[in-house]
DNA sequence: ATGTGC
């Protein structure tokens, strides 16, 4: 007799790892675990690989299902790139971090022309349009430390004199409100393609794709306008997403969970705020990384774990500066020790990984100069910023 | 990651 069920069959997961890479067995156990929900076809772990919330972070899943509890809450979160008119030369680092204030606070411009232009719809978030958010997200000015492939650099139009501005945010609470829509409704349910439900989720979470890359366009234009410089944008990538994939003829769905892109040219790889980062150029047909990279160093340790373990040895005065010479803007304290670079694995060996793997190839280096998390906890709430002014009236 | 929490 045919039976009307299916035999899903198992998938292994892979890690795309040096042997001497060192991963938490949770990251595993995790992937492990989600390379077993139904329809899924490849799950890869990259060498950024980490535990996350229920899914990893660092890793990449072909599904013939979408799955946005594994996309997330930060869908879109991503990395940008400009070139600044500002030379390395020139710079003052301590004059800058003066002149950069309040950018945790809502944005003054007009939003409406800001939308417009990237074909938004009001949300009930846009007072956090142009803001940086917490976690590893960060706006940082980096210069051009060693060049690797002079060629590839003049092809993206970078000059190594000139100063690099990386921001890293995503949709802030508007990505939050999706998955948390999305799970009240469905729990961590994975979506059949053409139903209607599916259908709702991928406007969203394309709305939400636009928002964060609008986001990281504002947050760069803020932080520019406060230099009194200008700048333009070289690279975008998103590594929190899930989009539909020609896979050998087979349209499949690609989710991306700290994973960036390896099919749309070269991106850059951030080490922590006290180690390099890497503009590289992905190679290879990306059949066994799924079409994707490390999104970075990778955590070493869990958020609220670095304070316990850095504080006996590292005030917070002494994290304003990190080895490399870099400035930090970070008022936070709990932030300022979750993110210090010893919270992280070596890039260096993340990049190892991947270019012994023949997955991508080193460009240029980029070293942090000034890097930008958050003013005082007071100027974070926008609304109550406001609050407090007015009663100040 | 998050107007993150009563």
């Amino acid at each position: 007799m045919i039976t009307a069920t299916t035999t899903e069959s198992i998938i292994t997961p892979r890690v795309i790892a040096s042997p001497s890479s060192w991963i938490e067995g949770e990251a595993i156990r995790q992937l492990e675990q989600t390379a077993r929900l139904p329809g899924m076809r490849a799950a890869v772990g990259l060498p950024d690989l980490h535990p996350g919330k229920g899914y990893p972070i660092g890793a990449v899943f072909l599904s013939e299902r979408i799955y946005p509890a594994l996309v997330g809450n930060d869908i879109g979160c991503g990395m940008a790139l400009w070139q600044t008119e500002l030379t390395a030369r020139r710079f003052k680092p301590e004059r800058a971090a003066e002149r950069l204030q309040g950018l945790e606070g809502p944005w003054d411009g007009d939003l409406d022309a800001w939308r417009a232009d990237w074909n938004l719809e009001p949300t009930p978030f846009d007072s956090a349009l142009g803001t940086i958010g917490g976690g590893n997200h960060f706006a940082e000015l980096q210069v051009i430390e060693k060049v690797l492939d002079e060629t590839a650099l003049a092809a993206l139009e970078l000059e190594p004199e000139r100063l690099c501005l990386l921001v890293h945010s995503g949709s802030r609470g508007l990505g939050e409100s999706i998955l948390r829509a999305q799970v009240n409704q469905w729990g961590h349910a994975g979506l059949a393609p053409d139903s209607p439900e599916a259908e709702d989720y991928c406007a969203r979470h394309d709305q939400a794709l636009r928002w964060a890359e609008a986001n990281r366009a504002l947050i760069a234009a803020r932080l520019l306008d406060a230099l009194g410089t200008e700048a333009e944008q070289r690279l975008a990538v998103w590594h929190n997403g899930v989009e539909p994939v020609d896979w050998h003829g087979e349209r499949l769905w690609l989710h991306r969970k700290g994973a960036a892109p390896a099919d749309r040219g070269p991106l850059v790889i951030p080490g922590s705020r006290g180690s390099l980062s890497y503009l590289v150029a992905p190679t290879g047909d990306g059949e066994t990384s799924l079409r994707s990279l490390a999104h970075g160093a990778g955590r070493k340790w869990k958020r609220g774990e670095a304070r316990a373990r850095l504080s006996g040895r590292q005030r917070p005065e002494d994290l304003a500066v990190t080895a490399l010479g870099g400035q930090v803007i970070c008022e936070d304290k709990e932030l300022l020790y979750d993110e210090a670079p010893e919270s992280y694995k070596g890039i260096e060996r993340v990049i190892g990984d991947l270019v012994a793997a023949g997955l991508c190839h080193p460009i240029a280096t980029l070293c942090p100069v000034l890097t930008y998390k958050v003013r005082k906890a007071e100027h974070q709430r926008p609304g109550r910023a406001r609050q407090t002014e007015r009663r100040r009236r």
